[in-house]
DNA sequence: TCGTTGTACTTGACATTGTCAAGTTGTACT
DNA sequence: AGTACAACTTGACAATGTCAAGTACAACGA
């Protein structure tokens, strides 16, 4: 194949992460191939290794993106109409069901080590922050932070097992009859908002409730 | 190779099985070849295919063998110390992570459909009713079915959440200094505790409390 | 005792994969 | 003009998943 004219300005490496994360989305990271993401994106099949090394660099480079989008996810959630922890339950779910490709990666050190890539490191460092800054609206900012770091993990736990459970778990098959998969989520989300909000409103850092 | 006499009694299919189960857990499930397993076994590269039919074969036996250990874990906890809820958490978390092999296929329908397998469908079914059963002792059993469904799933969010962190994904990388991987599970599960029973409470299950 | 059938494997072959090595093309700067 | 470098390319190789076709042995009916 004679080498084609840079694609609108060589936007190669874009055009390879889409359609890894296209692959990802549908088939699974397992199912990930290089060749078929070259072929896919309409380039040699060494061109992904000029850009992203190995196997395990593309999936670096995803998690990197994932982890961006996440903590955006984060800082622009609204919390104007519902209680933070709600707001970041709906944010998070609604994140991993919209970019499965990424969400399907990101949690995987076994195939991409965020320790491996910088990149992905701080992505991901800055993430959790937002995380915790969503818990220091919960439960206040003034409990110490072992307490803060238990709630975020623990927050972090419910969504993500909710997440995972849905999208690439038995969940979906597990549904009643007559319950759809939204209702269901919507319903788990608002037992878990008000389990939390039980906490916080005990701990007595509710300024609405004492 | 001169076709081995069956080594005890021609458990060849356990030796595979184990051999799979071993290098899930050191490199995870996507690093599995057909033929390393073949050769940790002793066997040729065919014998995995003869009990198995193909690598999705593999991982549909190794996810029916850890729902039927999930079922018989839940079945075995003892409720006499604790609250039922913290119980159930600590003895999925328990599973999880002495099966690390197990639990990393089980909920990866992309790799092992739990629709495809009849047997992995069938231990799924078992382990969810018990599940069912633990929720009905920490809610009671007269809630609306529809209730404890939803109940049903945010515990298993919640415990399946804080094992996926623990076991793949960035959790133990975000451990407070000082703080150990154990202590922060059991914080975790604490909380999560806690919240569950502020919630039975509040819906005024909880005989011990009104 | 002989043939048949079935299970539990085996070796052989093939297309596809990840990745190393070595071009080739164009652009940028000296 | 020459040099350097990025952005690819084609070519090769070992390893993989899987199909096809044996081979050995045990059980069973004639």
């Amino acid at each position: 194949m004679v080498p084609a004219p840079h694609d609108q300005h060589g936007d190669v490496r874009r055009l390879v992460l889409d359609a890894a994360i296209a692959i990802i989305e549908s088939d699974g990271a397992e199912s990930l191939s290089m060749r078929e993401v070259a072929r896919r994106a309409g380039v040699s099949h060494q061109a992904p290794y000029h850009y992203f090394g190995d196997r395990s660099g593309i999936f670096a480079a995803i998690s990197e993106e994932g982890f961006t989008f996440l903590a955006r996810a984060f800082r622009d959630v609204d919390f104007s109409n519902t209680s933070p922890a709600k707001a970041g339950f709906i944010a998070y779910l609604s994140f991993a069901r919209n970019h499965v490709g990424h969400f399907r990666v990101m949690f995987r050190q076994d195939i991409c080590g965020v320790t491996d890539n910088e990149g992905t490191a701080t992505a991901a460092e800055s993430a959790f922050n937002e995380l915790l800054q969503m818990v220091a609206r919960t439960i206040g900012s003034s409990v110490d932070p072992k307490a803060a770091h238990t709630f975020a993990f623990t927050l972090w736990s419910q969504a993500h097992g909710l997440a995972t459970l849905v999208i690439d778990g038995p969940l979906p098959q597990k549904l009643l009859p007559g319950v759809s998969l939204d209702d269901q989520i919507d319903a788990v989300i608002n037992l878990c908002s008000h389990m939390v909000a039980l906490e916080a409103a005990e701990m007595g850092l509710v300024p609405s409730h004492s």
